[in-house]
DNA sequence: CATGCTTCCCCACAATTACCCACAATTACC
DNA sequence: GGTAATTGTGGGTAATTGTGGGGAAGCATG
């Protein structure tokens, strides 16, 4: 329980709603109170968090020491920084400038990062799992190691 | 008990369902609470871990730091991963993607791996059986590898 | 105060999925 | 070896899900 697992594509609509999987609606906790936090995310995605695990994150930005740059970490995040709660169809709204951001247009990949969800633009997507070494390749020089062992 | 011992070849229907061997699902912990994770696998396989089991692995990813190429494995890994949980037949349901990856379309080759399933399109095991070294040759290169290491 | 624009809430509908039942073949058991 | 339970496979139906759009309720602007 409390966990997103899956890829799935979506479209967004005229009015920048993007639906969330069924599954993933009845993963969210009720402490996140239906509520997710849109971050911008390294390699040109998007993070939604569920409230209560953004909370802690937000915890976790501001025990930082204020050095120059922490502070500009800070500000490039809360730039683009956007809470939306679900609406009655389990749907949640993308603002203009975090679909810029992540070059989104009429179509969405989310993928379920276990405690967050990413949020790409598909064609973005593609191109990101298509550079570098490919699964075999990473699989067997980071994971089997662990899940060996374990 | 918690074991899986066997090969066994099963259809898939026209839904993506699969078929767990009786013997597997007696073979799986309550801890698992009749849920599969399955995920791709090295060498153009699926893989079928309990649900318990795949919770260890999470644990393990997410508690690596967010380096480039961990965020880059985490999504490789995450990408093609869903959870399933056993039907009142006691199925699991493959995704299209999965199917695609694995090259599945009628029939699957389960073959129990004592901690997980991998489920194998039949062709592609044969195949895979088939080519490189033999048996013999696998086995004692593989013990004189641990000795030199150890 | 009226006008335009946005935001939220509700309704509608096609497609998909989950849940249930059915049945033949196999296996276990006495 | 015969009977009863279990197992593997398929399909139908009802509920859920994904997607779109309409209309009321705010908020600024002229």
């Amino acid at each position: 329980m409390g966990r997103f697992l899956g890829k799935f594509d979506y479209s967004v609509d005229s009015k920048g709603r993007v639906n969330i999987p069924a599954k993933f609606r009845k993963a969210l906790r009720p402490e996140a109170g239906d509520v997710f936090v849109i971050c911008r995310a390294p390699d040109g995605c998007l993070r939604a968090y569920p409230n209560d695990l953004w909370e802690q994150y937000e915890a976790e930005i501001n025990s930082r020491p204020e050095t120059k740059e922490n502070s500009r970490l800070k500000r490039l995040i809360f730039n683009s920084v956007t809470d939306s709660t679900l609406d009655s169809q389990g749907r949640i709204t993308l603002t203009p400038a975090l679909m810029a951001i992540a070059g989104i247009k009429k179509e969405v990949v989310l993928l379920g990062q276990s405690r967050y969800i990413e949020i790409w633009e598909p064609t973005r997507y593609d191109e990101y799992l298509g550079a570098g070494e490919d699964f075999d390749e990473v699989f067997y020089k980071s994971v089997e190691t662990m899940m060996g062992n374990k």
